[in-house]
DNA sequence: GCGCTCCGTGCT
DNA sequence: GCACGGAGCGCT
């Protein structure tokens, strides 16, 4: 059957039109149209003809065909930046599961409302005696709003366009038609905000060291060979990664090619941010999540306008439209702030991958503890694997001590600081050199429950527990939903009702009560909760306001602090209980960064590691800071078990209103995977509860598939899709689509 | 986003 | 009755 109608996306810039408009294809261009090409077509009463894109092409016309309008023809350059933005777009609907509406806006800045920050100023553009004779003319037709206009036109000579508009209620249309008579002539000049500050530019260049320089020698000459393999440099805490990061920017911007530096949101500091523009001045940008989407647009708009060369920022940088880019650099790979939370789910790894291979552009990654997967594939040859062993100035490792957490019990101590860490803090307080103590869970993680019925109070929204905060709060950390906490329980009205607490807070009172003398910082979600509450605390710590600093995830990433000589983990295997097949992965990379906290400065640090697991591999490598054992360990685990990367990995997440709904279409899913996979081949697990079985009202179901060929795996994708497109049934669920991980 | 329509207002 | 201004709507 021909295919007679083409769905296209018109302009996604407002809400209003981010859908897709159906389309006649005209004989002359019939096999030409397909999904992924721009076409110009009419839009709207005004006959106006505007770019489209073609997201799919059909049989099956979505209203009357009396109504529909006809595409005019193929637009010229299919290949300008917008279109690799828009295949790159394509890329991740494809993998990832999304609408391409959606893809489409995570590529693209939305310019939303107040998408220009533009300044414009209006002039006479006729002489001052035609003004006057016009005038007279208003007057007489009673024209009073374009009498304000020329009035004060005459008046000022030029005035400012947003002042005519709200003070002298002068509507744009009436604006634009004087413009277009040759009236007035409006000029508008951009303003652009540089989102940083800065005052040091240009110049500063600090010497590479030899394996540092060796290593960035050894990358740009595979480059010039041809090679495009993205490379990963492995490189511990304090090797240097940065100066190689920008002595091969240097190389990309001296062939006139751009260069994008992704970072993760929390390691986005001051500090790093200067280190580029001392080296690169005016050459660089910065996106970061604060940033308006206005201003967003303006920095993009540099980019493609080439004002800039370098942008940094967290994944969503990896989406600036340079036009000739040529590196692609992901700091801290193994980063779980690279998976994007909402749909689009992609990985900032795979999808710089994607766009740098669309663009001839290349890839480096670093890591002190690089991800299992990306570590994998460069064992395989599959990247290009480069090793720094050596820290800055060949200073030292900290110390790292084990604690057994229930021999400490058996002991007598139930104290969440073992004995040997009190000893450890009491030495260093005496030194006065300060201390981290590091709880890895999340934010103050009591719950509140009931003591005579055993009622938990849980979200109403999500299948989770609402944990306490300061002044009885009780908070989803899901959705965000806030209570007061009850003084009674719910359910039999018992006052036996509270919080049991196991958090950063409660270890803030301990430390207080057993050092009195010590001054002690927390922080966690309740004190960073206001604007630069992180920066705040960590700058006070950094100053040597504080001798201790207590906190959560969020204090081992990013931040240098010399002074720093103990650092405490208090329950090392909290991080190993969770149910992902990665938690081993996740542990060990948190206890290594924490562990590596621990002397930055010239003393040699130290750390302690309490545990009720210390014979967990994981615990055992980040404490002899080992990542080729720890890798080697894993790997034989993940073989053993078919995951990732030893295997592939799908899954179907879907989540719907109607949980009795959702429960039959997974249903159904799993019976057709069956029916198309009828060797079994594929191993097919669930459908199961996602690990938050309700989030935000929507239940949620998953079903994990395993294959040892990738490429079978897409292939159930597709069919999958085409299956639940096909059935009504599934048009109210979502479905997300994640392969390995 | 843009232009169209609809409707209220103010002036002759 | 006319011109203008503001809001809201629909665009395939």
């Amino acid at each position: 059957m021909e295919k007679l109608f083409a769905d296209v996306i018109v302009d996604i810039s407002s809400e209003k039109l981010d859908r897709s408009f159906q389309y006649r294809i005209p004989d002359s261009l019939a096999g030409q149209v397909k999904p992924g090409v721009q076409v110009w077509i009419p839009f709207g009463n005004g006959g106006r003809t505007i770019r489209g894109y073609v997201i799919q092409v059909t049989d099956r016309p979505a209203c009357p065909v009396e109504k529909m309008k006809e595409i005019c023809r193929i637009a010229e350059d299919q290949n300008n930046i917008n279109s690799r933005m828009i295949a790159l777009a394509a890329w991740m609907r494809e993998n990832y599961g999304s609408t391409m509406i959606q893809a489409l806006k995570t590529v693209l800045p939305v310019k939303q409302k107040t998408r220009q920050k533009e300044e414009r100023w209006i002039t006479l553009g006729i002489s001052r005696r035609e003004a006057e004779e016009q005038l007279e003319v208003y007057r007489k037709k009673h024209h009073v709003a374009r009498e304000r206009v020329l009035q004060a036109v005459l008046e000022e000579e030029t005035v400012s366009y947003s002042l005519v508009r709200d003070k002298l209620h002068v509507t744009s249309q009436v604006l634009k038609t004087m413009e277009e008579q040759g009236i007035l002539k409006i000029r508008s000049r951009r303003v652009y905000r540089n989102p940083v500050a800065h005052n040091e530019q240009g110049g500063g260049r600090l010497r590479l060291t030899e394996s540092q320089q060796e290593t960035a020698d050894a990358i740009v000459s595979g480059w010039d060979a041809g090679d495009s393999r993205p490379c990963l440099i492995r490189g511990v805490t304090g090797s240097g990664k940065t100066l190689i990061y920008m002595e091969l920017m240097e190389r990309v911007l001296a062939r006139g090619r751009q260069a994008i530096l992704l970072i993760p949101e929390i390691a986005l500091t001051y500090q790093m941010v200067q280190r580029f523009y001392h080296r690169f001045g005016d050459q660089v940008s910065v996106l970061h999540s604060r940033l308006s989407q206005g201003e967003r647009s303006d920095q993009f708009e540099r980019a493609k306008n080439g004002e800039i060369q370098i942008m940094i920022g967290p994944r969503s940088a990896l989406f600036t439209p340079f036009p000739r880019l040529g590196l692609i650099v992901l700091d801290e790979e193994h980063e779980t702030s690279y998976q994007s939370e909402t749909s689009p789910c992609y990985h900032a790894r795979e999808t710089a991958i994607a766009r740098a291979g669309m663009e001839d552009a290349r890839v480096v990654m670093g890591s002190a503890t690089p991800s299992v997967d990306a570590y994998y594939r460069s064992r395989l040859g599959e990247y290009r694997l480069f090793e720094l062993e050596n820290r800055y100035e060949n200073r030292q490792l900290p110390r790292a001590q084990i604690v057994d957490l229930r021999e400490e019990l058996r002991a007598g101590n139930r104290s969440i600081l073992s004995r040997r860490l009190q000893e450890a803090m009491e030495e260093r307080l005496a030194k006065k050199e300060q201390i981290i103590l590091f709880l890895n869970r999340r934010g103050y993680a009591g719950f509140y429950s009931c003591r005579m019925c055993g009622a938990v109070m849980k979200c109403p929204h999500c299948d989770v527990a609402l944990s306490l905060h300061n002044g009885g709060r009780l908070v989803c950390h899901y959705c965000g939903y806030e209570t007061k906490s009850p003084g009674t329980c719910p359910k039999c009205a018992s006052p036996y009702i509270g919080g049991f607490r196991a958090g950063t807070q409660q270890i803030e009172e301990i430390v207080k009560k057993r050092f009195p003398a010590a001054r002690v910082l927390r922080m966690d979600l309740d004190t960073t909760r206001n604007k630069d509450g992180h920066a705040r605390i960590l700058s006070a710590f950094a100053n040597q306001e504080a001798d201790i600093l207590i906190g959560t995830q969020m204090i081992v990433k990013g931040h240098d602090f010399p002074r720093v000589t103990l650092v405490g983990v208090l329950a090392a295997d909290l991080s190993l209980n969770v149910s992902d097949y990665r938690a081993g992965e996740r542990t060990f990379q948190l206890l290594t960064q924490a562990v590596g906290r621990a002397g930055r400065g010239e003393v040699c640090g130290e750390a302690v590691i309490q545990t009720y697991q210390p014979d967990n591999y994981s615990i055992q490598a980040a404490a002899a800071q080992d990542y080729t054992e720890f890798y080697r360990q894993e790997i034989a685990y993940r073989q053993l078990m078919s995951y990732p990367p030893a295997s592939n990995l799908f899954a179907v997440h879907a989540s719907c209103e109607d949980g009795a709904l959702l429960d039959m279409a997974m249903t159904y899913l799993r019976k057709y995977l069956r029916k198309i996979d009828p060797e079994e081949k594929a191993a097919v697990i669930g459908p199961a509860d996602e690990a938050i079985p309700r989030i935000a009202d929507r239940y949620r179901k998953v079903i994990y598939i395993k294959h040892e060929d990738y490429r079978q795996l897409v292939r159930l994708k597709d069919q999958l899709e085409r299956y639940m497109e096909i059935n009504s049934g599934f048009q109210k669920i979502r479905i997300q689509f994640e392969f390995n991980h």
